[in-house]
DNA sequence: TTTAAATTGATATCCGTTTTCACTTTTGGA
DNA sequence: TCCAAAAGTGAAAACGGATATCAATTTAAA
C-alpha cells in the first residue's frame, strides 16, 4: 500500500476513529489534486462522481488530512482557507498571482537560514512561518 | 498640525468625505495605541470614553485610515483582521508568540532582497508580500 | 439659516466555518 | 454470522467576524 495512504490509516487507528468509503473517496480526490483547494472547491468535485457525500464530510476529513501531517492549511487573505497535499514535498512558500490567483512555489535555503537567524535574535523558538510573495503573474501581464 | 492628522484630513477632503467628531475620537484613540489592534479592540478600548460611538464607525473609521496608507491591515490567521498604524514607520515583518499572541516587528534587508530575486526568477511584478515567523517567545518560556 | 450630502449607530445580512443531531456504518467480540 | 458499542454521516442550524442597510443626525457650503 501506498505510504500516503497507510500513514492516513494508521492516523485513524491510532485515534480510535474509523476507515470509511467517505474518507477513502476524499483521499483520492485530495491526493489526486491537492493544490491549493478550499473545502468547496474539493467538494464540488467531489460531488460530480459521488453526489452523496456532503460538505461537512469533506470539511472534516481534510480536517484529518491536515491533523495527521499529509496537508496543511493555506490561508492567503480572501477570506477562504485552502488544503495542500504536503506529504512527499519539501517544505516551500509561495508565489500568488493577484490577477488570475495562480499560486506557485519556491524554496529558498537562504530566506530560511536568515529567518531562524532573526528569531534567535529576538529569542524566539520559531515553530512555523508564512511568506508569501503576492503580484502579477507573467501570463497576467507581469512585464506591463 | 502633525502631519499624520493632515493627511488623515487631506484624504477626507480629496474623496468629498467629512471631518466628524467620532473620526477624531478614532484617530487619537487608534493612533496612541495602533499596535496590531483588531475592530473589537479598539471598539471595546473606546468605548470606555466614548460609550456612544459604535462598532460599525469604527470598523468603517479603520478601512479609511487603511485607504488613505496610514494603517495596514494585519492577518494572523487567527480569522480576525488586525489594524497596524504604520505612518512614519519603516516596512517591516512580524514575530507572532503562539501562546501570549504578542507580535514583534522586524526588518531584513537581505530578505527583502531576495525576495526580489525570486519574484524575479519567476517573472512576477511584486505588489506586496506578507511574511511572518511563529513561535514561542522568550517570556513564554521559549528556551524551554 | 438653509439644504443637500455624508455620517452615524443599531441592527440585519452575508458568507465561510463549525457544530448539532437523528440516522447509518463500521468494527470487534460472541 | 450476528450483535452491540462506538464512530461517522449529511442536512441543516449555529456561529463569528466583516459588511451592508436605513432612518435619524450631523456636517459644511451657499
Amino acid at each position: 500500500m501506498e505510504p500516503d495512504r497507510q500513514k492516513f490509516l494508521a492516523y485513524l487507528a491510532g485515534q480510535g476513529l474509523k476507515s470509511t468509503r467517505q474518507r477513502d473517496i476524499i483521499f483520492d480526490a485530495f491526493r489526486s489534486d491537492g493544490s491549493h483547494v478550499s473545502t468547496e472547491d474539493l467538494y464540488l468535485k467531489i460531488r460530480r462522481d459521488h453526489p452523496g457525500i456532503g460538505y461537512a464530510t469533506v470539511h472534516r476529513t481534510l480536517k484529518l488530512f491536515t491533523e495527521c501531517g499529509l496537508a496543511e492549511e493555506r490561508h492567503f487573505g480572501d477570506g477562504q482557507v485552502r488544503y495542500e497535499w504536503v506529504a512527499g514535498k519539501e517544505h516551500h512558500d509561495h508565489l500568488v498571482c493577484v490577477r488570475c490567483g495562480a499560486v506557485s512555489e519556491f524554496e529558498d535555503e537562504d530566506i530560511e537560514a536568515l529567518q531562524q537567524r532573526i528569531a534567535r535574535r529576538y529569542g524566539f523558538t520559531m515553530t512555523s512561518h508564512r511568506h508569501e510573495l503576492y503580484g502579477v503573474c507573467s501570463s497576467c501581464g507581469g512585464e506591463d
